[in-house]
DNA sequence: TAAAATTTATGATCAAGGACAAAAAAAATT
DNA sequence: AATTTTTTTTGTCCTTGATCATAAATTTTA
């Protein structure tokens, strides 16, 4: 079955009207590896579902070495400029893709029409948002009440796997500290 | 009319029976000045409107100098240890009514029957998890980009009326500096 | 309103991480 | 495989904010 279905099913039950209607307003879009396919500044008009590949969220500054990573999103996740998709102004992220990546996207036009017209679009919309809250509300956390190591240490429990795959130059700024920086707190574990 | 009708019609166009029923689960509470109302590691079992009165989320330590504050909040807006109510796991945060509090709260049970049986119950809740997510990654942009003498600048700007109500210490922490680190940000502005 | 408690401010010292520079290592390209 | 480019590491110095101690100001309570 499409990885997606499989995706959604686990969230709510839906019903093939609506998985039909929510099928149909779906594109599919391969971006190459290193590249940005959601600029600053940009409204951000599609969320989109990752059939393979991985996507960093990040705002970008002058100096490429200040930029700073928000999130990495990797195959079977949706990933979207969020913030800019809800508010429909523009985005203070970028999107980028670090691998060859695959995903389906559909408009900001036609989800509002999936809330509108499915069973089923609400609810999923709202356990999705409480999610990404959820995500957002652990992070908050971390930053506030971890030191830059312990948050590296915590990292690397979590989601040892990211480790394996992401640069370091990108993670370093995820966890709010320098390249330099990380590079001295790994050594001295 | 009833506060809470008046904020949720800004929200959405609520049936009559929906109405009747949402409110049929409604209870209300006054919470004395300085009183926790949720303790940590107890599982938050309500979403509260906060009629009159102020209150604050933060996480207690053992040194109550290093508490940390995430939130405020204030009459007409809702409150809850969210991440605790939607996960149904033991609470990292306290709940605290900073001046008498007045509140009327529904319970996850109840929230979950609304969110089965009402017209518009996934609507109200999708569109209120957006907006915590928006606010929590307005806050994950302001931590990772700016200093703590901008982040309080930032405050002063944008919500200078919650500088009027709340102790600095609490204010403090709350931009991520102890209240000796505040207090020196505001001596040299 | 006087006393006590709490909050805010100030002083001195310390530690974590930033900034800048450059070398070493690894990865990508020819 | 050799060269170029990118990433990671290392060195030195500096800045921000933490920590500990105490004083001043403000608020609460008796």
């Amino acid at each position: 079955m499409q990885q997606i279905k499989t995706y959604l099913d686990q969230i709510a039950t839906i019903s093939d009207l609506d998985w039909d209607f929510f099928y149909s307003k779906l594109q599919r879009r391969v971006i190459k590896k290193k590249a940005v396919f959601l600029k600053i500044n940009e409204i951000e008009n599609h969320i989109s579902f990752i059939e393979s590949g991985v996507v960093r969220l990040f705002i970008p500054k002058e100096d490429p070495e200040k930029e700073i990573t928000f999130g990495f999103s990797f195959k079977n996740q949706f990933i979207s400029a969020y913030d800019s998709f809800l508010t429909q102004k523009p985005s203070a992220y970028q999107l980028q893709a670090l691998t060859e990546t695959t995903i389906l996207s559909i408009t900001y036009a036609d989800l509002q029409e999936v809330y509108q017209k499915t069973q089923i679009g609400n609810l999923i919309g709202r356990l999705t948002a409480e999610r990404l809250f959820l995500i957002k509300s652990k992070r908050e956390q971390n930053l506030l009440n971890l030191s830059a190591e312990e948050r590296y240490l915590k990292l690397f429990k979590e989601r040892p796997e990211l480790l394996q795959v992401i640069p370091l130059k990108y993670i370093s700024s995820y966890i709010g500290v320098t390249a330099q920086a990380l590079s001295r707190i790994r050594k001295r574990i």
